[in-house]
DNA sequence: TTCAACGTGTGACATACATCACTCCATAAT
DNA sequence: ATTATGGAGTGATGTATGTCACACGTTGAA
């Protein structure tokens, strides 16, 4: 798992192998099933996640119990609630794993210790945020302009090995529509 | 314009004076009348743009030649084609003044510069770029969650300075709906 | 003053989508 | 072998929204 981080990190900034070690200190592994939970909404956070292995989805619970999802995560990919995270609030998203998941998590002092200890490391997190936002703001723009049957084929065009493993109802439920209206594009 | 960029990052980082004078040093001041382009989709952009006063629209084109409104800026805020910029892409949005504006803005190159003269900026620079990837992240929520009413009502809560100066014309655009549906809404 | 440009409201109609209901199939559980 | 369960397709119908057309008031320029 620690390999994973370790290469995932080097893309953006080298580090020496007492760094790494340092760094990888920090981190806790678990493993998680398929359907389970790996934090509630409403429950204080202190948790941002790397997935090592396997497919999860950060969902957000509306006023009618409906279920929507924010973002999915594999392999290489950062997930948590960001603002219960960074803020220290309450989460107000749930994430759930759609596979068997391997992940390394570190708490937020540990993260505030890393970032004093190892001020090279803001460089990452900043490189990661900064795509996250460009990403997110992408996201916004297609729900602007495009209809649904576009963002579908678009998901497919970008995301081409995620749709081989998440059912259509919960793509449906990541692009804002029913599975009904999903299910009657012809891609 | 300087008083208000410094007050506005020592909201995050302290800096000593010689410290912010290197900081304006790379900053360059500039004024737009209203109707203005601060860059137009399709160049090569390498400027982030500070908002000392006024306010701006981050727009896209789409094939339809029908504009979209991804962000707006104004006072205290930044604003670019952020990919363009962290990419070093052309741009495929325009910024268009929709008040007379002061602007500060940074190139790419001097932004390289001050984040390896002056770490601690980094820190700066990720704390806005965690909030504005909060932010797109919850208007995706409310874009999956919430009707058109109800993202406009959101919309006046959160900005409700914006509402005032910006036309209901541009306030569609930039929630995804048509003038007429928005003129038929009812607060 | 007159006129153009802009922002806004509103009626009529077309359309995309949600919703409800039902069916079918594959897989896992009993 | 039989029965649940989850994923997927599809018809019928209602509703929200886009689109086109027109009207009205305000502002600033000729």
């Amino acid at each position: 798992m620690y390999d994973i981080l370790k290469n995932h990190i080097e893309k953006i900034i080298s580090l020496t192998d007492s760094e790494f070690e340092f760094v990888a200190s920090l981190f806790t592994p678990k493993v998680y099933k398929k359907g389970q939970f790996i934090f509630h909404e409403g429950e204080y956070l202190t948790k941002n996640f790397f997935v090592c292995k396997g497919l999860v989805k950060l969902v957000y619970n509306d006023s009618d119990a409906r279920e929507h999802i924010v973002s999915f995560a594999m392999e290489d990919w950062w997930e948590t609630d960001f603002e219960a995270f960074y803020t220290q609030k309450k989460t107000t998203m749930s994430l759930i794993c759609l596979e068997d998941t391997d992940v390394l998590f570190i708490t937020y002092d540990d993260y505030k210790h890393l970032c004093n200890a190892l001020p090279k490391i803001e460089h990452f997190f900043l490189e990661k945020a900064y795509f996250g936002f460009i990403a997110a703001q992408k996201r916004i723009l297609s729900a602007l302009t495009l209809n649904t049957a576009e963002r579908y084929r678009q998901l497919i065009e970008r995301y081409p090995n995620l749709i081989q493993r998440v059912p259509k109802s919960q793509l449906a439920a990541y692009l804002g529509v029913s599975r009904e209206t999903l299910s009657r594009i012809s891609i």
